[in-house]
DNA sequence: GCTTGAAATGTTATATTGTATCAATAGTTA
DNA sequence: TAACTATTGATACAATATAACATTTCAAGC
């Protein structure tokens, strides 16, 4: 994520939060802005330990968890269940509700992309269910497997491997 | 479930093990049926507990945690992540190798049932991404909602509050 | 200005989930 | 029987998360 970027989500966080009545605090925003830095879905500890390295106010786990916990009521942030780690919403520039999003978790580069439901396959997909009786209210899939950065790169090693 | 059930899925379990060559012990055993009898997806420490009250030979969460993991390796259970909670395999009578499972948990009843792909929903979702260069490998989708039963029920006590 | 009430944060304690490690035991094979 | 392996026991601890109450901050109204 390069600089006006960043700048770009600092900027939609304090819009949202205005919209919305609601304040952002300088740690609320701190705390967003490690988020933003970190390239990758954070646990709380690990936020934690890093708002301590960067910032010299210090704070305690249970206030990120708060923290975390407002910014995912404002739709800043989302967890990741299957990681039970925190990244932020990539919607910039995005007021529409969040339908329905998808995490792509990397297990090699333990990335996570936010990724829109491309060809509605996932909204069709929960049609089939609540037709069968089951209404789902889950917002969001997460599933894991293998980015395509990596792809590359273990397909680069294999080439490697075989030409020794 | 019934006792006719019950019967099945613990042969099953039995015959799963002696085709892979693991030991069924009385403790996996017992592990298992207690899963199947909770009807719901427990925790660890739920499932230790109940062990604890139903069986006189006591077990340690680190044990259940072991024998979770090993019922897992043998297909035999599932983990939740949504919830860190454990159940059972459904597929009884089908030793196809699991493709892709949806976890369907109902979060009014907390009730929690695995069911098949069906049209290939989730299939054509994961060619999707993969088409575009994410390649899945989760094999389990998890999907909160609210099942069929408490849909109805819900609607009930709508329609009583409207009489009144 | 002051006060007061709500929101945010600090602080401590504790609950919950999960793993590491080494000891003891049981079951199998030579 | 001896020796090896797999399983389980037992203890400790790490990691994740919440409860409860105290303190601070800050805007609203006097």
């Amino acid at each position: 994520m390069n600089k006006q970027q960043f700048k770009e989500m600092v900027g939609f966080a304090i819009k949202r939060c205005e919209a919305s009545e609601k304040k952002l605090t300088p740690k609320r925003q701190q705390v967003f802005e490690i988020l933003l830095q970190a390239n990758k879905p954070l646990s709380a500890y690990e936020l934690t330990d890093q708002f301590n390295k960067q910032i010299n106010t210090p704070i305690l786990a249970m206030s990120v968890y708060r923290i975390l916990g407002f910014l995912e009521s404002v739709g800043l942030v989302h967890r990741l269940k299957l990681e039970n780690k925190f990244i932020p919403c990539s919607h910039v520039n995005d007021d529409r509700e969040h339908q329905l999003s998808m995490f792509l978790i990397c297990s090699s580069c333990n990335k996570a992309s936010e990724v829109k439901d491309l060809n509605n396959s996932a909204k069709s997909l929960f049609r089939q269910l609540k037709m069968r009786g089951f209404a789902p209210t889950t917002s969001q899939l997460e599933i894991s497997g293998v980015c395509f950065g990596c792809q590359q790169s273990t397909a680069n090693t294999i080439k490697r491997k075989d030409k020794k």
